[in-house]
DNA sequence: CCCAAAGTACGATGCCTGTCAAACTTCGAC
DNA sequence: GTCGAAGTTTGACAGGCATCGTACTTTGGG
């Protein structure tokens, strides 16, 4: 029983019902590369991971945007682990309401994760953070 | 032969090669739900339609923004009939290159919006909406 | 020739959201 | 009980894009 527990209080995020979740808010959630990313490492993972373990482009506080959007969306649970949040795509449940969508949406190629590496640490200087290319 | 072939000017928009298209400019073309209404006439009448013929709550350069941006994202092929533009889903091409995504997304339950303003889009003032005029 | 119909092009505008840094909270370890 | 690690919250900001009206172009018909 974690001290949080004894204390009464939950530190456990508030998870949509899946059925009142709309598609519109489903393709706002991964139209984001970022977002997305997160998706594919889930679901590569095969298994749950804390939020610092992704490799992410971006600021910690952005990061936890983007968990917030996605489990807004009914794409992840979440829950903690210590001071860890751990993630996991809700896959069954959310291919209940949505078949078929998230397997051909994960099935695509998407250059949106591959070119990210190199990133390193310092953003804090002039690195423009590069966000997806949209050559006109 | 038509006074624009004579003057040797050709109005046929360009289509990008579906190959250099990315999933990222497909999300994004897809995520507003005006194009996603003009995807999913376009689908289900199963035939070319002219840009004037769909039911859209924009106005006419609105709408031709849209239908550029659904050009762009591979969806669409335009072509002009008198002074209409036709409109057509590239289906089996666009699923050569995105192997069952479109379908996924068609099957999909669509309100085509969350709880914002009824139809869509950014737009959240109190300007009122003129209803874009039907051709006859 | 002139006009209407169908779209396009062009700015202008306003909302949305992705981004960050800084301050704060919670938890586990020492 | 102090410290660091992991995230969250908050506030600010910048750019993107959906939108509109107006002016313009092209086409076809009287």
């Amino acid at each position: 029983m974690t001290a949080a527990e004894r204390a009464g209080r939950d530190r456990t995020p508030p998870h949509p019902d899946i059925t009142t979740v709309t598609l519109q808010r489903v393709l706002e959630a991964l139209v984001d590369p970022v977002r997305r990313s997160i998706v594919r490492q889930l679901h590569a993972n095969h298994r749950d991971s804390a939020c610092g373990s992704f490799d992410l482009p971006v600021s910690k506080s952005t990061a936890t945007h983007h968990f917030h959007v996605l489990r807004e969306a009914g794409l992840i649970r979440q829950y903690y682990a210590g001071t860890s949040r751990m993630n996991t795509l809700r896959l069954e449940e959310f291919d209940r309401a949505f078949p078929g969508f998230l397997p051909a949406l994960l099935a695509q190629r998407d250059g949106a994760d591959d070119g990210n590496d190199g990133w390193g640490g310092s953003h804090t200087d002039t690195t423009p953070r590069p966000r997806v290319e949209r050559s006109t």
